[in-house]
DNA sequence: ACGCTAATGCAATATTATAACATTATATTC
DNA sequence: GAATATAATGTTATAATATTGCATTAGCGT
């Protein structure tokens, strides 16, 4: 995975973004609207969790008729259904997934100082987490795993305060 | 670790975590005050995560007067500085913790079905997130694991449905 | 065009959480 | 014990996040 925080191409990420997503919603015979796009771009205007109000706010900009709450939360729970999006609980806010369509796995480093949440491989943890549910005969469904800390960049800037 | 989901004493749990509370605060020179109490022990009451209003309905039938939410989310935010209760911001609800003073980590199996938060021992998983955020030179502050699923009682129960 | 379904618009409201300031209780010092 | 400092709680209002219910519109197959 590249590294979030050094200079990348994030239009590259935008576009690849919504290239996956298009080609996820024909698959499924899913209609990818415009609100939808909207708000995955939104999303993906940036590695930091987005609020939902926050997005609402974009969305106003390029409307006529500022959008009623439901619009954007309709929109979120499609993308969120479909494994497009994560939802990071602890911050209220969405952030888009790197690997689309498979859900219900979201397991992020956040940084508290910009921000930045980057996704983790699965395969990392879930070996453990699995192992542990595992112990008590828990059957998984969903696991998120949400760290806080400093991301390399933030330490790296703050050693020259 | 008991399981949670079979028969146990809940009152020695509830007792336990009392006892604990009162040790920590003494040694930290904290006061452990009636309203603390009392939100430890509402949401001590059970292994499920409580909501802030559901503690604030339960401190109204004791108070001559109904407490307001101010009154319930600082007592929240002692028992969680203090580790005496971990926040599961899922369900953006509360559960008591079970190694109180040993803050900041979290690792929850959550049953959909009966809706118990098992706390899993931290080393079970911290070792991998270590691991991962090291890699990405990510340094952690703190790291919450919320895994949804079925717990082994209530897979068990569906079984003979 | 007709009827069906999914998507969106819209108004109201529910739920969760915090800000700001007043008051009371507790501890400390003199 | 009175004076003072600090922490805890009371109180009012409001912010931030999310959902319900119903009306309307758009797209699709016939």
């Amino acid at each position: 995975m590249h590294n979030i925080n050094t200079q990348h191409d994030h239009q590259h990420c935008i576009d690849e973004a919504l290239h996956s997503a298009r080609e996820l919603c024909q698959q499924r015979q899913l209609k990818f609207t415009k609100i939808r796009e909207q708000v995955l771009v939104t999303i993906w205007a940036s590695h930091k969790p987005v609020g939902a109000y926050a997005i609402l706010e974009e969305l106003a900009k390029e409307a006529l008729r500022r959008p009623a709450p439901p619009t954007v939360y309709r929109a979120l729970d499609f993308l969120l259904d479909n494994g497009l999006i994560h939802r990071i609980s602890s911050l209220n806010a969405f952030v888009g997934c790197n690997e689309p369509g498979h859900t219900h796995q979201g397991h992020f480093l956040i940084c508290r100082h910009c921000q930045v949440a980057i996704e983790l491989d699965t395969q990392l943890i879930y070996p453990a987490i699995s192992a542990a549910a595992g112990q008590q005969s828990f059957v998984v469904d969903t696991a998120s795993l949400e760290v806080v800390g400093s991301c390399a960049h933030c330490v790296e800037a703050r050693h020259h305060v």
